[in-house]
DNA sequence: ATCAAATTTTAGATTAGCCTAAATTATTTT
DNA sequence: AAAATAATTTAGGCTAATCTAAAATTTGAT
């Protein structure tokens, strides 16, 4: 069995790999982790002994097979969690982070199938991320950021990048959700801002929201 | 903000309370804890630092008022998830306990409003124990067990006194449940076990088993 | 009321996870 | 390719929660 700080580490170095390198480095763990280079290069040796993740010092380190399925199974559980919170109780998704991240270590198989079948297996949560499967298995998400697209385009959106409350709740406030349709109506090429169409309404909206939306081509 | 090893020491302070002495051994506390006497002594100390507990050494402890209020949001976390298992995720009564004993510890004061909400604000868990409302009240249970009652009387199953999953499992295996009717055909003057008629059909039950039923009068 | 037994506390270690400061290794610059 | 800088690891400590063994206190029996 694996600590709470342990399934932390491991889920933080999941998702430093999954922006495409092959390795992570420990100050990039200790960043995300709100910690110190120094500690977790404790933790990493501890994590290297139980062979979870393949690491030699100052090398930086990957997940071994074992190691990814914990990852996946916490982040299985994190996503369903908050489709929970969101569809029963009344959640925004701007709320469902913290607990989610606290439910996310309970231990219990039957506990994740039930939820699972209560939710009627959803594929992605609240914010569009996709939901690994009881095996552990995670459909590639075919979605691009807004920002890749060009003037007349139209695309669905399918999630986000951020998923900090300031933002989700920007979103809201705008009116963007999950499935909305966008056109693309002209890109400014000074600042790469976009003037978009959503729900009949015209928006502008900066690089920087654009590269955090995500979407698909209609 | 209480650790979870502070929380589950206020927990078995508060149920050695229960049985109604004044206050509760160092001894008790190891025992029910699984650890020893001086890992308890250890933690009274900072219980007491906390003012969580009364404490004089060598002299017993009991909860503060700020003591039992936390113990009684725990137990009512601890009850609703147990009903939440048990009427929402097809859990049985003997299979509730572990998970729920995780489950008690997530703080969200929105997730357990929700929770409560969700479930129709029980009164009671699947075990029949008394759920404390959002403030801490905690209706006293007029329960009493079995093996008070004598010939002839009919009595209302409200609760067990005994959580074991094998305790529970035997009930299940003979058809008692909560809200069954129970008569007494014969109290068996040598070894206070019973005959009585559950659904119309006749058990014999060990005192044992009669003290560990909790009932109230038809 | 004293002495033996039981209980409880203290003393001194241990482990997990964290820290700072110093040392080591890798990377970048010149 | 050497020097400067950045990243990482080691060394040594700290706190929370645990332990064993020994000391202190209380309880209970004569």
């Amino acid at each position: 069995m694996n600590s709470f700080t342990e399934e932390n580490y491991i889920k933080a170095i999941y998702k430093l790999l999954e922006s495409g390198d092959e390795t992570v480095s420990t100050n990039a763990i200790a960043e995300r982790m709100h910690t110190r280079a120094a500690s977790v290069t404790d933790m990493l040796k501890k994590l290297a002994l139980k062979k979870l993740i393949n690491y030699q010092r100052y090398q930086g380190v990957s997940l071994t097979g074992k190691g990814e399925k914990i990852a996946l199974s916490i982040i299985r559980k994190h996503r369903l969690w908050e489709m929970f919170l969101v569809e029963k109780f009344n959640f925004k998704w701007d709320e469902v982070h913290d607990v989610a991240e606290q439910l996310e270590h309970i231990q219990s198989d039957k506990l994740i199938e039930e939820l699972d079948k209560f939710l009627n297996y959803p594929k992605a949560d609240p914010h569009g991320d996709p939901i690994p499967d009881a095996k552990g298995k995670l459909l590639a998400r075919k979605s691009k950021s807004l920002s890749q697209f060009s003037v007349n385009d139209v695309c669905i959106m399918t999630g986000v990048v951020d998923h900090s409350p300031a933002f989700l709740q920007y979103l809201d406030k705008t009116g963007f959700g999950l499935g909305n349709e966008i056109k693309i109506r002209e890109v400014v090429e000074f600042d790469k801002s976009l003037q978009i169409v959503v729900n009949k309404k015209t928006f502008f909206i900066s690089s920087d929201v654009a590269k955090n939306i995500l979407v698909i081509l209609k």
